[in-house]
DNA sequence: CGCTTTTGACCGGCGC
DNA sequence: GCGCCGGTCAAAAGCG
């Protein structure tokens, strides 16, 4: 047992450690491997002399026998002695030459414990010198021992990355590993429960070695701030628990990105770009923000709003929100910089995400543009979710790079209306909406990295949310892509129920907690059997996956900000807190807009509460940019005609929400400068 | 009153 | 040098 963990580990030694403990009798390390020595002493430890002296007594019984037989046969027969001679002097022969061979079987059993012991005096020192090491790194810098992975970057969500004792390879380690096989073992017991309870694992599987890289962090200096992760801060507080060991995963991987990207002049600023599906103002990643600009960017008509993180005075960290031309209901968010201050729980899981892809982008910043690949399988992001001892991989396929000059960038698609994963779009409304209004901008993903979060491209008409929100999160996970990816179909596909989500209102901030209740619901309400069965599916599949659980986690808490943690201090999804109302209104104004583009003879009756509720709208973007018109605009959407919308269109008066992830596309103000 | 949003103005980079 | 553009600033306004 221990010796298939030892070997495990990767010891390089493991063989001969496995010898030392067959052969050494003064081996004394624990009663775990008392047991061990019985059996190996049974198994293994004198084989050759327990078969040199199996062998003799075949050889005597035989030569007995034949003494026997062959007296009998001299007596009886009358057979002459001298055959009964030769016989002796071959047993004699044979008895010799055995005698023989086990002496030089003492004789090599001897060195080989005299090589033994040297060997043990030796894995003992090295064993001290491990932990020595290991101690020094656990106390001083867990961080730097987190990056001391060669090949892996590890993003975790919540939680200490239990790397240092699992991932390093060092031989002091490989050796350690036998005595300390047991405790380890428990160690990494305790640290998968962790993971399990809170962590995403992110690790990209390159062949590149560049993230060993110190931790230059870059406190406040939103110049070189890699992208939109955590790291210095968490850094500073490191030792501190809580927030700060929560970002230290993430804060590696920044910190990373920084080297690297101090390590190449051109890249003065990493970018992550997330396009999600997203009927809210911003996607709620965690944080707070303040909007402190908005500006109508050429080539979208949608206003671009900058927004700072003001989770800390200082914060560096700048977002950009702007919905998608070609699709409106795609959410671009653009994250830029590092949080210097650390980060709620909710906030690391976009955290985790961007960090992954911005670590892609940085750390495979060569060859990372030669990833897009016609086959999806062979290229994409491997997103690891710990499940037990093991990891599960999410795959992001098709991630593509662009990069400005000076901002280089990675896309992730968290829409299945990428061209790569979905190929039926006009199943999406949207998809259908943005193909007619804007041709020309299904171009603009091509040259910019997508990870595409989705990859369901079946429409399974399940609408857990009634904006759109994970509308098609479907059992997936326990199918099989074609491309043998896991199947987290997040924000896909909006198969748009109006009928039921018009019933639905929810609140985006208890999301996760009242979906499990409006599975209920729904099943009372609307009578949608398959839809129940699904969600009962979708349930169960999270209920019994914990690497689904996470994922689920990172995505909500990506999208919604989740109902806990921080989420009772910020603004959910939908926009001003307690405004349930107003949030359940701008979803089925929402939801109704998207009707009235599908069917524009419906949507007068559709709009005709909207136009009150835009007002006063503080809820989603979904909602915001199609209700947050101005009232000369209102009249279009009355139309149906909100796809017709002019360039202009000003998605004014934003949520007033002062917290979380305010809405963008407020404001009117087409600057000219 | 404090915070946020709005929004016109400003700045710097870049291309021509 | 000029204009375009993205990005930021900061005063004013709004909101609770």
């Amino acid at each position: 047992m221990e010796f298939v963990a030892a070997r495990s580990g990767g010891d390089d030694g493991g063989d001969a450690l496995k010898e030392e403990k067959n052969r050494s009798d003064d081996y004394s390390d624990g009663g775990s491997h008392d047991h061990d020595h019985g059996d190996d002493d049974g198994v293994s430890n004198n084989k050759q002399d327990t078969k040199l002296v199996k062998e003799p007594p075949p050889l005597n019984k035989t030569n007995n026998k034949t003494e026997k037989s062959m007296a009998e046969e001299a007596v009886a027969a009358g057979t002459s002695t001298l055959f009964a001679a030769k016989k002796e002097e071959v047993i004699d022969k044979q008895l010799e030459s055995t005698k023989a061979e086990m002496g030089e079987v003492r004789e090599e059993n001897e060195r080989l414990k005299m090589s033994l012991s040297k060997i043990m005096n030796e894995y003992r020192m090295l064993q001290m010198q491990f932990h020595n090491i290991v101690n020094k790194h656990e106390d001083n810098n867990e961080e730097e021992t987190v990056m001391e992975e060669a090949d892996l970057v590890s993003l975790s969500l919540g939680r200490r990355v239990p790397v240092p004792r699992r991932s390093n390879n060092n031989e002091e380690e490989k050796k350690a590993s036998d005595n300390n096989n047991k405790r380890k073992k428990e160690d990494q017991e305790e640290d998968d429960d962790e993971e399990l309870a809170l962590g995403l694992d992110c690790k990209f599987e390159t062949s590149k070695s560049g993230s060993t890289t110190e931790a230059t962090t870059n406190l406040g200096n939103k110049e070189e701030g890699g992208e939109s992760t955590w790291p210095p801060a968490s850094k500073a507080r490191e030792g501190g628990g809580g927030g700060g060991a929560t970002a230290s995963a993430s804060a590696s991987v920044v910190e990373d990105e920084v080297s690297q990207q101090n390590n190449n002049p051109a890249a003065k600023k990493a970018r992550v770009c997330v396009r999600a599906r997203c009927d809210t103002p911003t996607m709620n990643d965690g944080c707070q923000w303040r909007k402190y600009g908005q500006k109508i960017s050429k080539g979208n008509p949608c206003p671009r709003a900058y927004y700072r993180c003001t989770v800390a005075p200082s914060c560096p960290v700048r977002k950009q929100v702007q919905r998608c031309a070609e699709d409106m209901s795609i959410l671009i968010t653009t994250y830029e910089g590092n949080h210097n201050h650390p980060l709620p729980l909710t906030a690391t899981a976009m955290a985790s995400t961007t960090s992954a892809a911005a670590s892609m982008l940085l750390s495979g910043s060569s060859t990372s543009h030669t990833m897009p690949s016609p086959n999806p399988a062979t290229t994409g992001l491997n997103l690891y979710l710990p499940d037990g001892s093991k990891s599960r991989q999410i795959y992001v396929s098709n991630p593509a790079l662009s990069s400005t000059p000076s901002h280089p960038t990675i896309t992730l698609d968290l829409t299945s209306s990428n061209p790569n994963s979905n190929p039926n779009p006009s199943s999406s409304p949207f998809v259908r909406f943005s193909s007619s209004n804007y041709p020309n901008q299904p171009i603009r993903y091509p040259s910019s990295t997508s990870l595409s979060f989705t990859t369901s491209t079946d429409s399974n008409p399940i609408s857990w949310s009634n904006n759109g929100f994970l509308s098609n999160f479907n059992t997936a996970t326990h199918h099989h892509h074609p491309y043998n990816n896991r199947n987290i179909n997040i924000l896909s596909n909006n198969n748009v129920n109006f009928g039921r989500q018009q019933q639905q209102q929810q609140t985006m901030e208890s999301f996760y907690q009242s979906f499990l209740q409006r599975n209920n619901n729904n099943g009372n309400n609307n009578n949608s059997s398959s839809s129940s069965d699904t969600i009962a599916a979708a349930t169960k599949a999270i209920t019994a996956d914990p690497s689904f659980q996470s994922a689920l986690a990172a995505a909500l808490s990506s999208f919604i900000g989740g109902s806990g943690g921080i989420g009772s201090t910020q603004h959910q999804v939908g926009g001003a807190g307690g405004a349930d109302g107003e949030n359940s209104n701008n979803l089925i104004n929402h939801q109704k807009m998207k009707f009235s583009e599908l069917f524009p003879v419906s949507s007068a009756l559709a709009s005709s509460s909207k136009v009150n509720n835009s007002s006063n709208n503080n809820g989603g973007c979904g909602s915001s940019f199609l209700n947050k018109t101005q009232p000369a605009k209102t009249t279009a959407q009355n139309n149906g005609s909100f796809m017709f919308l002019p360039p202009s269109l000003p998605f004014s008066s934003a949520p007033k929400s002062a917290s979380a992830s305010p809405g963008d596309n407020g404001g009117d103000d087409h600057r000219s400068s």
